[in-house]
RNA sequence: GGAGAGGUGGCCGAGUGGUUGAAGGCGCACGCUUGGAAAGCGUGUAUGCGGGCAACCGUAUCGCAGGUUCGAAUCCUGUUCUCUCCGCCA
């Protein structure tokens, strides 16, 4: 959610980046409703001074009949006022939260993801002298998944994967933790990359997979609700990404500004309908109703919130190059950055069965508007109060990421060729 | 799932209808004291909203949501979380 304040002095401004993100909101309404909330409590608040210097010249004594029955006028005035309040003050939020977050001024401007801009290309992508298979091919090919059982069981878009793609997975999941908790990694990212950012690793969290509404609201990312997966009978949602779980556990907290940055690495099973996707990346699982990611996120003081988000792409890169997959780097353009976000950048790997570059990885900076709603903030060493700035980014997500080096590293027997990096990982194998 | 107890400020903890936004203690900050430190003494120390250049003023908040009352941290209802015991269970 945006500052209000805000809203009031850049009304324009604030409009005009609702529709650059393809957001429906009216600023002007908005601000009417919130002179009329405004109003309302000031009448309220003279109301319940009133009633607050009646009640206590009443203590003690037995009060006049007089005294009472202005005591009740003001009452009754109040419970009415008090009633308008809460409506205009339902519609007032209901209206902000649909506000966006304000791009930042790089953004690129774009009214569908197609006007998304590449920054950079990394890694030459592979030439094979034989036809390169699909992931879903080699796995097939491997006995590696077995999606047609999965969907006796739980539908379309399920699978078990098995053998090796199993190690490959948990070897990976190994590697990243090892990798962001390291002080010497992050140390290495940070001086390649000349960020001047906070040198604290992550800190490795297997968090609860599921969340209640009112975080997960807060989070902004409970919207469209037909893309979740709610538990019946609960007041719970199966997360969307490790993300909507580690951004929301410090909710109502303030911390100290020693104490930041707090940088998470977590582990978790992520759950998505996948609405309005039907028929589409069928093959394989490269879209999945569940999936295993691995995401980091990070709390921090404002001024460095912008160069946090640049060292988590530093890292996915690393990352990516170090498992040797091409890949390109997307600014995303304001239609498809997202309601919360500030910026943000996708990385794509090149796919060689596709020809083309798909999506992996997402990187967002949201300032504090996830914050404002969370109500996390940090108290500065002079002792005021303000908001933190919130940073995600996607690790490596595990389905896709294992595409990736699947079909990247692939031989032309439908063996695979392990990065070295990996390697450790899987008692030194050099082939799955 | 059943029975019971309890959620108060950074922390501990008092408080069952009326200057209680909240005693007392701890912690923290500043000052005095000291050669220096400890101890001691003094002062200060929650968050949101509205208003004001500001000092500050008003208002709300004692898990959350309702209700009773002139007045609620205190009474009533619902709900949620924690703890103990029983049951079930990886």
């Amino acid at each position: 959610m945006l500052d209000i304040r805000f809203v009031r002095e850049n009304a324009e401004a604030v409009q005009k980046n609702a529709q650059a993100k393809g957001y429906d909101v009216n600023i002007n309404e908005l601000l009417k409703w919130d002179a009329s909330k405004r109003q309302l409590q000031q009448q309220a608040d003279m109301l319940r001074e009133r009633r607050n210097e009646m009640s206590a010249s009443m203590k003690g004594g037995k009060p006049s009949e007089d005294a009472l029955r202005e005591a009740k006028i003001v009452k009754e005035e109040l419970n009415a006022v008090e009633a308008s309040l809460k409506e205009a003050e339902a519609t007032f939020t209901d209206l902000l939260k649909k506000v966006p977050n304000m791009a930042l001024a790089d953004v690129p401007v774009g009214a569908t993801e197609d006007e998304n801009v590449v920054a950079k290309k990394v890694g030459e992508p592979k030439h094979f002298d034989f036809e390169p298979k699909s992931h879903a091919e080699i796995a097939d090919l491997r006995g590696w998944l077995d999606k047609e059982r999965a969907a006796k069981v739980t539908g379309s878009r399920f699978a078990y994967l098995k053998g090796d793609m199993v190690m490959l997975q948990f070897a990976l999941i190994q590697f990243v933790m090892s990798k962001l908790s390291d002080q010497a990694f992050i140390d290495e990212v940070i001086r390649e990359n000349n960020l001047n950012v906070s040198n604290k690793p992550f800190l490795p969290i297997l968090p609860p997979f599921m969340l209640r509404t009112e975080l997960y609201d807060a989070m902004d990312r409970l919207e469209p609700r037909d893309d979740r997966y709610k538990i019946e009978d609960e007041d719970l949602w199966l997360q969307g990404s490790a993300e909507h779980v580690l951004g929301s556990m410090h909710a109502d907290e303030i911390f100290t500004e020693a104490d930041m940055p707090r940088r998470y690495i977590g582990y978790a099973t992520s759950f998505r309908r996948e609405a309005g996707t039907y028929g589409k990346d069928m093959e394989g699982t490269f879209r999945m109703h569940q999936f295993d990611k691995l995401e980091m996120e990070s709390l921090g003081l404002a001024e460095n919130g912008l160069e946090e988000h640049l060292f988590m792409v530093a890292i996915q890169e690393k990352l990516m190059q170090l498992l040797e997959i091409p890949y390109q780097v997307l600014m995303k353009c304001t239609a498809d950055i997202g309601k919360p976000n500030a910026r943000g950048v996708d990385i794509e790997a090149w796919l060689p069965s596709q020809n083309t570059y798909r999506e992996t990885h997402t990187a967002d900076y949201m300032t504090d508007y996830q914050a404002r709603r969370l109500k996390t903030r940090v108290r500065r060493a002079d002792g005021s109060i303000e908001l933190i700035h919130t940073n995600d980014a996607t690790a490596l997500p595990l389905s896709r990421g294992p595409i990736a080096i699947v079909e990247n590293h692939q031989q032309a027997d439908g063996t695979v060729h392990v990065p070295e990096v990996l390697r450790p990982y899987l008692g030194g194998r050099e082939i799955l």
